[in-house]
RNA sequence: GGGCGCGUAGCUCAGCGGGAGAGCGCUCGCCUCACACGCGAGAGGUCGAUGGUUCAAAUCCAUCCGCGCCCACCA
């Protein structure tokens, strides 16, 4: 038998460093995570593209090891298991990190001109677009590196095109003058689902407007006084009977003398405020469509900064418009025209979710639209007749609702960076879309051609992803094989703005759902429930922790913490800590393995049924339990159950129980029956690194390579179950004896080390009999027999599921002076105890204390108190021996 | 305004109709020949409050209190 000694060259400490190094070079040598279309059965997953600039941070860590986890055991279970990986070219971020650079160095994108700056941002992105890329794969991620895409690469720019030129064609997509969220920060439109609206205490300004004919007046209210500037209208509810008799008539602007007709419009709530709203259309949604249907014209008094634009009054022009709503208050006040001045108001404002700055609506001018109603009913039936499903599945309630009330989408950016739009316009007034850049006008053939200067939505081409990736628009191989893909994982927070125009877009483009599962997962925070940020210091960096506990310690406090109800994700060093103490016990019960099993050729093979003892009956038996609740839980992408079930399993059962009980067995006997001893162990032990591999790849691999089984644990097989494994009188047996042995121990750390005899009665005796060498070490006592009678000397008796015990002692114990040592400790308890509570009385009294005190001295009372509590029951054990 | 989630051990959470659990932290004893990133033994909870359904409720229902999130064209 070749006899190599598999644990010469394992430390006493597992080291991922040099683990992962050398794990991760082997793997993407052999290519184990390439995949092709087959004849297996496909298996595919694209990871949601983070920003191609961007640097990984513990979400991007959370959700990709969750990807991985699933990844890998379907490789595992013998798929066509593909994992796609790429990066998002993310607009509005990647130029705004881009212009900054620029900055530093004096320079303003405007000025150098599109072209320049566009160079300068792809060398931005050759430079830095490695980066994120190579940090996920320190994590581990088991992708299809030679697949990774770009969306902005040559065939996913393609796709977006060929996108376009279709819906547009198909009258999906129009362009429009429209009200738009203007984020005059970026200064680009944004959609609706790149708004976030956060509540402020704002002011409302009541103010009033005279009738031209001098007959009266009306008074408006608003949180946006500068808005005034704009104003085209006042508008009242038609029954609003207050208001009746001047509908019709028309007010005049304090400022610049406009007429401003008064309307009646349904929109209006003749309950809020005076009943009487301004009318600013070109400065607020409502107010536009009130416009729309009443007539009104639309002024546009906004810069593109949110500076007071050309359209206002002089002494305005160019202020900026927090400035602005200050100089109009005052002016109106100046006018004797405020009849409520500024009452705290909360409400609710839209902020740019990249820059955060408050977004204006604004009418700037025609921007592009993409119409949902005919793209959405297909998305609605998809979740609804289970063709995707929602893992949990109450996010499917917020999908539907959120498609429900679904608006058309503006997808035109004011950037520079991005898909440009592929329209364009000739001299004659001719608009048309084209895949390929046109020579000459579509219609009329002339060659004076301008294509739209804007870019498309990010969002527009992350949309297409499940399937640009695969190939699309052509009908290739792999979006034939690999779509629909069969799981999709990301965060609830882009749930709308990305998930949900993935299902319309691929519903719509290629004819079927991108993805047959969706699980949304929690945001990761610190210990303390709160959101990772620099300022308060709680960031957890993945790549330190991979540095300080390795990549599988990592993934491993991850999937711990992986439940699907949680909205919030506590990542703490502690529990990364626990981890790396996991992948360490895992480490050396292989080396305890490899002490006497000696890998032959192939996987350890099990001895006869009839050969197993007792112990390993047990272990066994908790392996399979431990097997079934792993596939259980993972196939409800509980990652948190499985990860549990496995750290239970390998440490406090196979560790603590199934290798200790084995120890004795090994310890004696010649090498080779040392092996044979330890077939089972290992059996187990192999197939416990299989389970384990999805979570911890590195020290599975590792581990696992010593047993000679096969090229890598990557496509060893997932473990099948052995049903029959499971062995209840074997969990009864070995139950009693797991609880007989704690008594004992129990007992042995009161009194203290010494000769210990456990004294059974013939029929009990017969029973352990096969366990005595591992009842006698894990008890530390010696086993006896004595029949009916009683033993010699001091003992206690012990009951253990209704079978009788007698622990005889050591002879040379004295109980007496354990029982004096246990009373002066408790005394000198009791006089602290006694001192702490007549602290915290005067402190009652007196109320000097401060608050934080008290409670300290309250839990030191607590302690006491407890530590009485457990001197006095082992006191009473003591006096039981008898003096 | 509409919808959703959460309140269980000091901390973070699992359990969701019949035994109250895990990790970390804490106390005590141990460098026991795989592991001190360890071993053994402990302490610690009226499962947010109230009421109801049930033979039985942390677990189902109702109300309330306290956190948090999402959606919404609240001037």
């Amino acid at each position: 038998m070749e006899s190599t000694d598999q644990r010469t060259d394992m430390p006493p400490q597992y080291e991922p460093k040099a683990t992962q190094e050398r794990w991760s070079a082997f793997w993407l040598d052999r290519k184990l995570f390439h995949s092709e279309p087959s004849s297996r059965e496909p298996y595919c997953i694209v990871l949601p593209p983070p920003n191609v600039t961007g640097a990984l941070h513990a979400g991007h860590a959370f959700q990709q090891s969750l990807q991985d986890f699933i990844i890998r055991r379907a490789r595992m279970q013998g798929r066509e298991a593909l994992w796609l990986p790429g990066t998002d070219h993310a607009g509005i971020a990647t130029q705004v990190v881009v212009e900054r650079e620029l900055a530093k160095e004096g320079l303003d994108r405007r000025e150098m001109g599109r072209e320049a700056f566009l160079e300068r941002v792809w060398q931005w992105k050759d430079r830095y677009g490695d980066r994120i890329v190579q940090q996920m794969q320190a994590l581990g991620n088991s992708c299809d590196w030679d697949r990774l895409r770009f969306t902005m690469d040559e065939g996913l720019s393609q796709a977006v095109r060929v996108a376009f030129v279709r819906m547009y064609d198909d009258g999906l997509i129009y362009r429009g003058e429209r009200i738009i969220n203007w984020c005059p920060r970026d200064r680009t439109a944004l959609s609706d689902s790149e708004v976030e609206h956060e509540e402020v205490d704002g002011e409302l300004v009541t103010f009033r407007y005279e009738l031209t004919d001098g007959g009266g007046h009306v008074d408006v209210a608003t949180t946006r006084v500068e808005t005034m500037l704009g104003d085209t209208g006042v508008a009242v509810h038609p029954s609003d009977e207050r208001y009746s008799s001047i509908v019709g008539r028309t007010v005049r602007h304090p400022f610049d003398g406009r007429d401003l007709p008064v309307v009646a419009d349904e929109a209006v709530d003749p309950a809020f405020g005076t009943g009487a709203v301004k009318v600013t259309p070109a400065h607020d949604p409502n107010d536009f469509e009130i416009a729309e249907r009443t007539g009104l014209p639309r002024l546009n008094v906004l810069n593109a900064d949110a500076t007071v634009a050309a359209g206002a009054p002089e002494e305005f022009r160019g202020l900026d418009r927090y400035e602005a709503r200050t100089r109009v208050t005052e002016a109106l006040r100046d006018r004797g025209l405020i009849v409520h001045e500024e009452r705290p108001f909360r409400h609710s404002v839209g902020h740019c979710y990249r820059c955060h700055s408050e977004i204006e609506p604004w009418l700037s001018g025609k921007q592009w639209f993409v119409a949902v109603d005919r793209l959405k009913q297909p998305a609605i039936e998809a979740a609804e007749d289970g063709r995707i499903v929602f893992h949990p599945e109450r996010w499917k309630h917020a999908y539907l609702e959120w498609l429900r009330g679904l608006r058309d989408w503006n997808i035109s950016r004011q950037l520079w960076w991005g898909h440009r739009i592929p329209v364009w316009y000739c001299a004659n007034g001719h608009e048309f879309a084209a895949v390929e850049d046109p020579a000459s006008c579509a219609e009329c053939g002339i060659g004076d051609l301008d294509q739209d200067p804007d870019v498309l939505d990010t969002w527009f081409s992350s949309q297409l992803w499940p399937y640009s990736t695969l190939g699309w628009p052509d009908e290739t191989p792999d979006l034939d094989f690999f779509y629909p893909t069969t799981v999709l994982v990301t965060g609830y927070e882009i749930l709308y703005l990305w998930v949900a125009r993935m299902i319309m877009s691929g519903m719509y483009l290629v004819g079927d759902v991108p993805f047959r599962n969706v699980l949304i997962h929690g945001l990761v925070r610190d210990a303390q429930g709160r959101k990772m940020s620099k300022s308060l210091g709680n960031v957890i960096d993945p790549l330190d922790m991979i540095e300080e506990y390795g990549a599988d310690a990592l993934r491993f406090a991850l999937a711990r913490m992986a439940g699907p109800e949680q909205q919030n994700l506590p990542l703490s060093r502690e529990g990364i800590e626990a981890a790396r103490n996991f992948a360490n016990k895992v480490w050396n019960a292989s080396r305890q393995v490899f002490g006497s099993y000696r890998p032959g050729g192939g996987a350890p093979e099990l001895p006869d049924r009839t050969e197993w003892s007792l112990a390993e009956r047990w272990t066994l038996s908790r392996h399979q339990a431990c097997l079934e609740e792993v596939d259980a839980a993972m196939d409800a992408y509980r990652f948190d159950e499985a990860s549990q079930a496995l750290y239970r399993f390998a440490w406090t059962e196979f560790c603590d129980w199934g290798l200790e009980a084995e120890k004795s067995r090994r310890a004696s006997g010649e090498p080779g029956e040392r092996h044979d001893a330890s077939r089972v162990v290992a059996w187990v032990l192999e197939r416990t690194l299989r389970l384990l591999h999805p979570f911890m790849p590195y020290v599975a691999e590792d581990i696992w390579q010593r047993f000679g089984a096969g090229e890598s644990v990557v496509v060893a097989p997932w473990p099948e179950g052995h049903a029959d494994h499971h062995d209840d009188d074997a969990e009864e047996a070995f139950g009693f004896v797991r609880e007989l042995v704690a008594n004992v121990r129990q007992i042995r750390g009161i009194v203290g080390p010494g000769e210990y005899r456990l004294v059974v009665g013939d029929g009990l005796a017969e029973e352990l009999d096969p366990l005595r060498e591992a009842v006698e070490r894990l008890a530390g006592s010696s086993l006896v027999a004595m029949g009916d009678a009683e033993p010699e000397g001091r003992f206690v008796r012990l009951s253990v599921r209704g079978r009788e015990a007698r622990l005889q002692i050591p002879g040379e114990f004295d109980p007496s002076q354990a029982i004096a040592l246990r009373r002066k400790r408790l005394a000198e308890t009791t006089t602290k105890l006694e001192g702490s509570e007549q602290k915290l009385e005067n402190d009652r009294f007196l109320s000097r204390a401060a608050p934080e005190a008290v409670e300290k001295e309250r839990a030191k009372r607590e302690d006491l108190s407890r530590e009485a509590g457990v001197l006095h029951d082992q006191i009473t054990l003591l006096e039981s021996l008898g003096a």
